[in-house]
DNA sequence: TTGTACGCGTTATCAA
DNA sequence: TTGATAACGCGTACAA
């Protein structure tokens, strides 16, 4: 490293102490214009830059908050990362990566870490992080930290849920196709976390009370390849020949699956209907363009962000909150 | 905070000095076995956490690395940043993200940030920090810190780009669609990063090498809107009606632009065939499949966090590296 | 308005 | 093998 330059190395070529170089540095009100002009030339010239790791220990702060992912790559969140990134900065927060995967004991690892670098707020992306081993690292790791997880809830004192009603979304996606018609309609998930089991959930509770005498099809696709995705999607397809519509947990998934009734030959929607979920960039291109659930990704961010600033500022903030989805129609239903 | 209790508490508890303590935290080889094992005890009961801040200033090491993306959202360097922090986080680095966007300025900005948060590597992703401003403030702000930039260049003794031979895949990718008897290709790109600068000549470097007479027909489309990629599409067809192929900078914008064939009714690959770049995972599942350039991005990735691993290390690195692209043929072509 | 002196939590040097 | 003690760079009462 050049020998970067300490606050005593221009508190001595400006002639005064390090005290009033901090000052300076720090907007402090009642110090002599001249020196502060002074001070403020000697800093331009040695391109000093502030040591944040000794200000966060003499300041006991270090305006740093944490992101946890469990794979940046693959879910929708990645989205959700830029938006809390973003929102963070605006309000002076630097913000610490991590992608866990999705072992919980990994995850719990990751809390750890975050609490050692003394991050001062903490979001958790994904209901993947919905697991008591997380819980628990929360309270015995960063018990007075605010931590905040989108699209999913968590009990603690500190932790502030932000979901969207995927539930309530599956439910009327399901009466969509109902109103349309459709009469055999399927559910196709990949792994089921929490929030794919509250699709789900919406799922049967839908076919209930808009499909008299449907019958629940619901399949569970465990790995992520997408050659399964399509493979399930045939398979549906060949084991129940009758079905006339398809609502995937996933827009990623259900555009695997589009392409697999592309290559079968069948026609969208015209014999079988598809939602998505997500409402991603990639539904309104996609061919046919996607009908998708809008799970609200953005303004749930942006809501987890704000609540964390809010209790870091004091207020109270409700533990548990929850926002509405809406339905986008495109040309697949 | 709850009193997060310090290296003091637990020395007092344990009935031995600090540096003991310290000695054990950090595995100090001439530690008596029963000390160590008591020192381990009371920290395990007092959850005591590790204070990075007063670490890092006392070892003058923080063992944390910079990534900066224009944009999360919607670059394929998302996937990238996976890779990055993977791999730093394989070698005991955190990793501290910024969006910055596109403009110069403020790219040069979060220059100056993780300079002072004392980041001991960074890397850019994506050509579009390959500009002045972001190397001056590299010069200025972190003379001595190792600089990777992926899928770019600059120039400085610190900085060290990994780039993919985009100009030869695209080069190949005309030669491919020649080779079909494609006469008629035109190139569609969005922004002119230097990257996408580079797909261009390679495009007319391909057109003179393997289609006799072929006039080059470039677009750029300004927008970042979905939109404006599938208008420009149906405007090229409109005004060149004659055209049997295209090639895209993105695969985003290819499936974009399949969907604007798709609803021209304009058959892929029979009348006209399509190439996209980065053979992204939604390029295996578009309808239809899209051949794409693969530009290794996950390769340039790790390259770029093992060469400032090495240089960390002291050794040497090449300031420049370049490995070469695929081109995965699917049913687009 | 400015400077002195101390503390933040660790690591590192030196003696013991 | 252990314990004082002095850094690390900065912020901040307190005194001047």
């Amino acid at each position: 490293m050049a020998q970067d330059s300490t606050i005593y190395d221009i508190a001595e070529k400006a002639g005064v102490s390090a005290s009033t170089v901090s000052r300076v540095i720090n907007n402090y009100p009642y110090v002599n214009k001249e020196t502060r002009a002074k001070v403020l030339r000697v800093i331009a010239e040695s391109n000093y830059i502030q040591n944040d790791s000794a200000r966060s220990l003499a300041t006991q702060s270090t305006k740093m908050a944490g992101i946890l992912i469990a794979d940046v790559r693959t879910t929708h969140h990645t989205e959700g990362v830029y938006y809390v990134e973003h929102e963070f900065s605006k309000n002076g927060y630097s913000c610490l990566i991590y992608n866990t995967g999705t072992d919980s004991e990994q995850q719990a690892k990751y809390i750890q870490i975050l609490s050692q670098k003394k991050v001062e707020a903490v979001v958790l992306m994904g209901s993947v992080f919905q697991n008591v081993t997380v819980q628990n690292a929360i309270m015995i790791c960063m018990p007075d930290t605010p931590v905040a997880i989108c699209n999913g809830y968590l009990d603690g004192p500190n932790i502030y849920g932000v979901t969207s009603d995927e539930r309530g979304g599956v439910m009327n996606a399901v009466k969509l196709l109902a109103d349309k018609g459709r009469r055999n309609i399927a559910f196709l998930t990949n792994k089921l976390t929490p929030s794919n089991q509250n699709k789900v959930d919406g799922f049967n509770d839908g076919l209930k009370l808009y499909v008299k005498g449907g019958k629940e099809e619901v399949v569970e696709i465990q790995s992520g390849e997408v050659s399964d995705y399509e493979e399930a999607t045939r398979r549906l397809i060949q084991t129940r020949p009758e079905t006339d519509a398809i609502i995937f947990s996933e827009d990623y998934v259900a555009i695997a699956g589009l392409h697999a009734l592309y290559e079968m030959g069948i026609s969208v929607p015209d014999q079988v209907a598809v939602v998505g979920m997500n409402n991603s960039r990639y539904a309104q291109i996609s061919n046919p363009a996607l009908t998708s659930i809008d799970n609200m990704l953005y303004d749930t961010s942006l809501i987890a962000v704000r609540n964390l600033l809010e209790v870091l500022k004091g207020e109270r903030v409700n533990h548990r909150m929850s926002i509405g989805t809406n339905i986008v129609e495109r040309s697949s239903t």
